[in-house]
This record gives C-alpha cells, sequence and structure tokens, in this order.
DNA sequence: TGCCGCCGGTACCGTTGGGGCATGGAGACG
DNA sequence: CGTCTCCATGCCCCAACGGTACCGGCGGCA
C-alpha cells in the first residue's frame, strides 16, 4: 500500500464524497475513484459502500481509516524528524517541547533554566497549543516531547514520566463570595449561580454542547472568569500567573493532576534523554 | 514520502551495498540508486555516505532508518487490520494473541476459556513467539494483543493493564542439592559450578556473547537443565508446567515478575476492549 | 605500474500507470 | 419525464519507474 493511496483512502472516509474529497486532494474525480477501487481490489476488501446518492464505510473502512491516518502520520513524522536530525548537524533546532498554553508556566520555566545549564544542552524550542493537540504533535514528529496533565491528556501510545502531583482550586472574580472560605467542595463549585465551566474544543475543533462559554485557551478564560461569565477548576500551580482581579481557592475533593513528561515511545535522541533526566530530577 | 521509497531506504540503510539491497528488493541496482538520490534531493537531506567502496549512514539517515521502520510498520498493520476486520464480517478470525512460548500457560488457559465463555466472545488464535517479537507483532498488525513479562519485556508504546506479580524460582535439575533448600539467593544461583544461566536471542536474532547454552524456547531450557547444563532463574507459574525431572526453588531476592496484557494504542475493537475486560477480572 | 574487478552513478529506452477531459448511467426530485 | 447530482468508464497523454548497457573511481594484485 502506497502512502499516496492511504491519502486518497482518508480524504474520501473523512468527505464521504468523492467529488470534495477529490478537490480538498488537487486532483479530478474520476482518478479518484479509480485510485480506491483499485485500492480495495488490491486489498480485497470493500472499503466504502456507495449508492449513487451517498458514500458509507463499511466495518473494513472504518478500521483503514483510524490505522491510516496513524500510518500516514508515522510516515510523516519520519520525514519531519529526518530533516530536523540533518539541521540539528548545523546546529540549530535542537529538541520541541509542546505543552498546554498557560498551564505549569513555573514548572517549564525551571525545566528550561535547569536543562539550558546541563552539559551539552541543546537549544529548546517551545510550542504552545490547545487541549488535546499535544498528543498529534508528538506523533505526527513536529514535537519531541510534551508536557501532559492527567487524567486530562491521555498518554496511550507515548512513554512518559511523572513530573508531579497537585490538587486542583477553583478560579474566581476576586471579591467574590466563595474567597472567603479556606476551601470548598466540587458540588459548591457545581452550585455556583451563574458561573458554569467553560466548554473546551474536543480533538476534533469542535465544542461540545450544553451551556458555558466556549474557550480555547486559559487567557480567554481567565477573561471571562474576570467579567464574571464563568468559574474553572484547575491545577493549583495556576495560582503563580493568576491575573489580579482573580482569585483561587483549594477544592477539596477535585481529582489531583499530575504532570507527566512524555516522548514518543521509540525516541532514540540523546538531547531528548538529557531533557527528560533533568526533568526528573527537578 | 511514498512508503515504495521508504522501503527502498530502509534495505539500502540496513544492507550498506546497493547491489545486496536492489537484489533483496528484486529490482536492478540502477532504478534503486536514482529512487534514493531522489528521497534525498526531496528531503534536501544527505542520507547515506558514498564512497565506491563503502556506504555508511549519516546522522539524518540513523534517524530515517529507525522512524521508517515503524512508519512501514504501521502502514503494514493498517493494511493487516484493514483485511482482517473484512474477514471478520465473514465470521472466523476474531482476535490474534501473542505470547512467549511456555510462558503463564496457566493463566492463559484461564484467560481463554473466561472469555470464551462471555457473550459476544469471538474466536482467539493463539500465536506463541520467541522472546522480544510480541512488540514487534503488535505494531505490523500481525496480532492484536500480547501477555507480556516485564521486566524482561518493553511496553513502550503500547497499552497495558497489569495482571499478576509473582516471585521467580531457580529450575533445576530434580535431586540437585540446592532443591533440598526451602529457598535461596541469587548469590547461592550465581555460584552454581558448571551450571551458567542460558543466552537468549535479541531482538535482532543474534545471541549475545558469554558463556551458558543458547536457547530459543523454554522447552529447549528444561532439557538442557535436565542434562544438568543449565540453570534458570524463572517466574513461578513454570512450576505448574514443569517437568518431573526438575524442580524449581524460591529465589527470596530475585526481581519479581509481572504479567500484564498489552494492546497497540490505538485499537477501537469492541472484541479486543471485551478481552481485556476478562483479563482484569481473572 | 598497469590490469582487473567491484561498486555506484549515468544514459537511454520501453512500458506501466496516474491524471485529465469527456461521457455514461443510476437514483432522487419536482 | 426532464433534470440534477454523483460515481464510474473510456480514452488520451505524459511522468516516472524499471531494465540494459556503459562509465568512472578506487583498491588489490602481479
Amino acid at each position: 500500500m502506497e502512502t499516496r493511496e492511504l491519502r486518497y483512502f482518508v480524504a474520501v472516509a473523512e468527505e464521504l464524497h468523492f467529488g470534495r474529497a477529490a478537490q480538498r486532494l488537487g486532483i479530478a474525480q474520476p482518478p479518484l475513484s479509480r485510485a480506491i477501487a483499485q485500492l480495495e481490489r488490491r486489498l480485497g476488501v470493500a472499503l466504502l459502500e456507495r449508492t449513487s446518492r451517498a458514500v458509507a464505510l463499511t466495518e473494513a473502512g472504518s478500521v483503514l481509516l483510524v490505522e491510516g491516518r496513524a500510518a500516514l502520520d508515522a510516515v510523516e513524522a519520519a520525514e519531519r524528524r529526518t530533516r530536523r536530525a540533518a539541521l540539528a548537524g548545523a546546529g540549530q533546532p535542537g529538541l520541541v517541547l509542546v505543552t498546554k498554553a498557560g498551564a505549569s508556566g513555573e514548572l517549564l520555566s525551571k525545566l528550561l533554566d535547569a536543562y539550558a545549564s546541563e552539559p551539552g544542552a541543546v537549544p529548546v524550542d517551545v510550542l504552545l497549543c490547545g487541549v488535546g493537540e499535544q498528543e498529534r504533535l508528538l506523533r505526527d514528529g513536529r514535537a519531541d516531547v510534551a508536557l501532559l496533565h492527567r487524567p486530562f491528556d491521555s498518554t496511550v501510545g507515548l512513554d512518559s514520566e511523572e513530573l508531579r502531583t497537585e490538587g486542583q482550586v477553583v478560579v474566581l472574580p476576586a471579591g467574590h463570595p466563595l474567597t472567603a472560605q479556606a476551601q470548598v467542595r466540587m458540588a459548591d463549585v457545581a452550585a455556583l449561580p451563574g458561573l458554569p465551566p467553560p466548554r473546551r474544543p474536543g480533538p476534533d475543533g469542535t465544542y461540545p454542547d450544553g451551556p458555558g462559554p466556549q474557550i480555547r485557551d486559559n487567557a480567554q478564560l481567565y477573561q471571562l472568569i474576570a467579567l464574571g461569565r464563568a468559574s474553572a477548576v484547575l491545577p493549583e500551580s495556576c495560582r503563580a500567573d493568576l491575573r489580579r482581579d482573580l482569585a483561587a481557592v483549594p477544592v477539596v475533593d477535585a481529582p489531583t493532576v499530575t504532570t507527566v513528561i512524555a516522548w514518543p515511545p521509540h525516541s532514540r535522541s540523546l538531547a531528548l534523554a538529557g531533557l527528560i533526566r533533568t526533568a526528573i530530577r527537578l
């Protein structure tokens, strides 16, 4: 199976429409039809159910969609990492670390400082991204290592080491009645009138239904909380860089959050190993 | 990057010889030279250092060898799993479980019995293989799930659940003086005259240097122990299917062995989920 | 030192097959 | 029943893959 065939199939499987898929791929529709038909012939498997009105995935087609995406990511990763390895000989890029915008800022800066002072350290680029994007970036080679937060992020398919575990706090506008308390419970937070938890985009970029404002990162969230439009339960390390107009109260029965450093399983890079060692020693 | 290019590069990188690689690929040498040159041009990266006498990998080439193998495995896995998914509609194959020959036999048979009596169970093929092959089989789609033994097997890049933890025993010929003791220590085993531990093949199929007989599976090992040519420290569950002419003595300070059930991280199969649930409940 | 053999690269050529355009054919809809 | 939508088919062209023949560099050997 060639990656071209896989790319074609994934496009059709995602669009469920040969015309649109062909447009997305920048080719005409007939060659696409033929390519898919040939793929099915070579596999000996029906991947799509076509009627003249609609296209649907077969059971085998769904499997190939999932597995094919993973395979394409792996090929892309191979290409990107090879390019980066060549540049690394020339000097510049080193490692790319990805983490969620506005999370673990203090831990991250400590880690970068500590690593930079190690002998043999290479330059580290920091990439900030939205929730759920990190895994993808690691898998397709755009990043080498990530700071993740369990249980929100999954470490499925990655190697990881735990760095720290912390409780959570509820973030509220300064002066909110609840901020007078030394601690609260999840039930208190859930009962806050007019302060629903925000909605974050899922892996596919869409937002779940329900109340609460849609947000993309913590800066947006803080602004909405300051405006009295939302509240949020966050790891307590967020207090280190909280705005002056917000306050945080520990939530005693919230699940603890574990910050982990994670990397693709078969990495062999010495620089990465050094960064991980530094992180564990922190 | 097309899989054809990757296959070609991996062949050359493994052989370090264009002629042999071409032969292995079933093509002539000139097209292979051209394909590699074109790959390097498209990537903008030198992958090989050629002299007229020898071919060597560059830094970037080593990266592409590792990453490319992983990518090719992922593509193969996509193909195999798609084919299997199509057959599963027709009924037969179900799941493929892989484990080391001669390990966890009792646990395995319990698991298979328990799963078979679940509602909605599918047929499970059992594949027995040598040490270190399981990870490969899971990654390239020839198997769906494996029983692994930490710390001997790595679960890098896989999802897993622990099933049981056990101590280890030393296996000796029946009647050996040490079998009179209720327990021994690692130092006692290491000091056994003329009974070195066996050597098992590594991931590349070669044996480490040193004393001790070369073995491929536990049946060979048992025969060598019975002949008085070797001894071995194994998980205590091996006692369940030990030959009559062998005896086992607990080793109190040997590392404990954890049997885990492991599967590729992005599996979405209901049948697999059922098998895993059954295993955890055992 | 000059010949030989090994090895990778280059030149050239035939053929495969991917892609474009035009068209066919089946089903939904008014 | 005409029309529209959408996937498949027929036909053509050309890029590119693979094969054969040959070149050039380099080490070994007499």
